[in-house]
DNA sequence: CATGGATTAGACTGAGCAGTCTACCCGAGA
DNA sequence: TCTCGGGTAGACTGCTCAGTCTAATCCATG
């Protein structure tokens, strides 16, 4: 009910955009500066540099959304929904970032990054895993194991891609949606039920 | 033909394994200490730590060889073997630690990375696409985009696991060589020439 | 008007860091 | 024996950073 924006919510957006740019590297000077704040309001909110990091991270990923089982029927289509928005998230620029915050976080901060990583891929990885597998219960998919067929399927949604956004490859533009449409028809062509080997 | 060790290896061995389990905040007391050389030695040899970083980087990447075009006839067992090397090297501590710390440093050393990069990863895609167009072209497999073809597999051998890895995710042992023919065999399958879809 | 909680600017501490510099040491070759 | 290149130890500079502290200011409530 309250519209104001405080002082803390100006420090962990700052917090958010800057850790997001520079890792864990970004100082509380920096933050403090781009959220136009003082120092010891700072210190105020939060205890010290790491329990902000934590907030932005837990924050950070709260919205992570998978669309599925919007058409239960239609398999094709629900796979092509899902992979689009799924490879439209991890390859964002937020999305990239984050990734490479964390992962070069893990070391420091285990729990937290395995908390991060829970919340975010891990719960997309099972809600794909359960859409799979009432999939296979229908004999619409190839019986198998439904949360390899759900790691290979993001795996190759996301490809080389976030390898190269990662490691500043330039690549030549592509046709996402035709791309996308390739890799589900791929995907449902190894698990199809009827090609038995 | 001098087998002596001098301590300019001595250095590069110490900073590559700090290197590798601190990313570039490793820092230079800690890695002449770990040599056991002093300061100044360091200096005379390296002209910053950039440089010795740089030096690092590129010695990394000098070993590695994809194991392909060994068995031309016998596709399916061609794939398993670089399946399975493949997958060793990248999910290897060595390789996972190497992941994190250059996508870390992408930003600060845009050139270095990109270049790790192309003699890494970038060499085995392209030999892996080129083994993929012959087959093509053979038509021992439906014709497509090699390149894609091969990202595809590369990206289904490794799956989430470099993922979990780098977050520092426990996950229970699996059966790899069962996992990769599992993966060879769907991406055989996913390229299949006479399943025409 | 008065009080008190939040905010501000900025000084300060203590630590770690990269890189420089000095002074000393050792051992091989002239 | 002398010299000199490469080695060692360690002090030192200059910087950045996280976190603390002080003193002044603002503002809403009583």
């Amino acid at each position: 009910m309250n519209m104001m924006i405080t002082n803390r919510d100006r420090l962990l957006l700052a917090a958010r955009e800057l850790f997001l740019e520079h890792g864990y590297d970004a100082s509380v000077d920096a933050i403090i500066a781009h959220a136009g704040v003082a120092r010891q309001t700072f210190y105020n909110h939060f205890r010290n540099k790491e329990s902000l990091f934590a907030e932005v991270v837990r924050d950070c990923f709260l919205d992570v959304i998978a669309p599925l089982n919007e058409h239960p029927d239609e398999l094709r289509q629900s796979l092509l929904i899902f992979a689009q928005a799924y490879r439209q998230r991890a390859l964002s620029p937020a999305g990239v970032s984050s990734y490479r915050v964390l992962s070069g976080q893990a070391q420091r901060f285990p729990a937290l990054v395995r908390e991060a990583y829970t919340m975010g891929a891990g719960q997309i990885i099972e809600r794909l895993a359960s859409f799979l597998r009432m999939a296979m219960e229908e004999k619409k998919l190839l019986d198998a194991d439904p949360v390899f067929a759900a790691e290979m399927l993001m795996a190759m949604v996301v490809g080389q891609e976030r390898t190269h956004l990662l490691f500043g490859i330039q690549r030549k533009p592509e046709d996402e949606q035709r791309k996308m449409e390739y890799v589900v028809d791929g995907f449902l062509r190894m698990f199809a039920p009827q090609c038995g080997i």
